[in-house]
DNA sequence: CTATCATTCAATTTAACGCTTGAATGATTA
DNA sequence: TAATCATTCAAGCGTTAAATTGAATGATAG
């Protein structure tokens, strides 16, 4: 060996950081949080170009991030287990506390209003329960098909303008996305509450929800 | 904003991997979870220039991941808190459990023969208590100085050989180093096993142990 | 106020990375 | 067996990072 068995352990400690030093990476992963993706949608999600997806692809593969594995012309991946997504939740907590940059990004995001504290997946599932609350997935409209919280109702920042009317001032709103590094359910909070309306943000996404254990409603797909 | 908010954070959160993406940074974070360090105390330890070493501390500054003062003419840098310990350890765990690559250097080490599992830190202090375990601080005499174990004798790897004659084949040896990035443990274990010696290594290293809150044992510096 | 010294900055070279383009692979399906 | 199609590979280009060298800070001590 080349160099000295220490080096070479901090080399691989290494390559898995390096994996997730590129926003692109960070973005597929987001992706693959959702769930299992080929190359092609992962490329249209993200958009990159499919051989530039397929490397970046390839580099998390070789950090075991991610795996794959073929089902007839297309290779599937998906996060390794739920530690890649651990790693991803401390990265951006070690961020978010740490760098002024992220609060003041996330700020803008508001329009300088401070943004209220997100709601717990429990107190959201007591809510749920109780009739008391309603849940608006900001996400793409295939996402929410292969996999939503129960009683969600699905809307895109464009369109929610439009639906503000149809919401009743007196329930309150929580919103979610695709996880913590999804950016629609802050800045539909911050639409709604311009309008005056009682809106908070979900703590995490569906990949947390799900991993609760708590039920998801997948769309039945029309033939 | 030149790019999307959806993209500045992720540029953020990959900012915070970046830093922890190059082994000569990760060895630097290392020595400072050992405690606060000035800027030439540092490049000795790591072999870097002083330079060399001041441009990546700035680095990991930036990433939040280190903070500084200034004492006199010297700048001490330490780890933020313990999050940036947390972020190295989830890093090594995923690194150790998913890269076939870092099997093969551990094993390495070892000669081939298996590694037997490490002492967990609760199992060593009820030992230590017992007196029925001999401990070993394998690293440099300056930071067993600094602090180690109450207990433990100093060797470094290239002594172990001269005190093999001292130690009682009947009572089981347990080594420690800097901590999970630190390899001398690993290496002390597989010479003296070699000689017939029941040695294991202490999960963790004395990062780990003084963040327990497990007693340290500072030696009286000479006037 | 000036000299000193640890640290930082600036400029350079060399190596690695990210993205694009176009060709090659390799498992399916006709 | 040959054709197809999603994916991967390979080469090229511009950008960025790492290490080296030498100079510039900036706080302290005289």
């Amino acid at each position: 060996m080349s160099t000295s068995p220490k080096t070479a352990l901090l080399e691989e400690y290494a390559l898995v950081a390096r994996a997730l030093s590129a926003p692109a990476r960070l973005s597929l992963l987001e992706q693959l949080a959702q769930g299992e993706r080929g190359v092609e949608a992962l490329a249209d999600k993200t958009g990159l170009t499919v051989a530039n997806c397929s490397q970046h692809l390839q580099q998390l593969r070789r950090a075991a991030l991610v795996t794959s594995r073929r089902d007839g012309k297309a290779v599937i991946y998906r996060l390794t287990d739920a530690r890649t997504l651990a790693l991803m939740d401390l990265l951006r907590i070690v961020a978010e506390r740490n760098l002024a940059q992220v609060e003041h990004i996330l700020r803008g995001l508001s329009d300088g209003q401070d943004a209220p504290k997100p709601v717990t997946r429990d107190d959201l599932a007591v809510r749920l329960a109780e009739g008391s609350v309603t849940v608006l997935d900001m996400r793409p409209a295939d996402e929410y098909a292969s996999g939503h919280i129960p009683g969600a109702r699905n809307i895109t920042l464009a369109d929610l303008e439009r639906i503000l009317p149809t919401l009743d001032p007196g329930t309150e709103i929580v919103a979610y996305c695709r996880g913590p590094y999804c950016i629609y359910a802050h800045q539909a909070v911050a639409a709604l509450r311009k309008h005056g309306l009682n809106a908070k943000r979900l703590e995490g996404g569906l990949p947390e929800w799900r991993e609760d254990g708590r039920p998801v409603l997948t769309e039945a797909s029309p033939e």
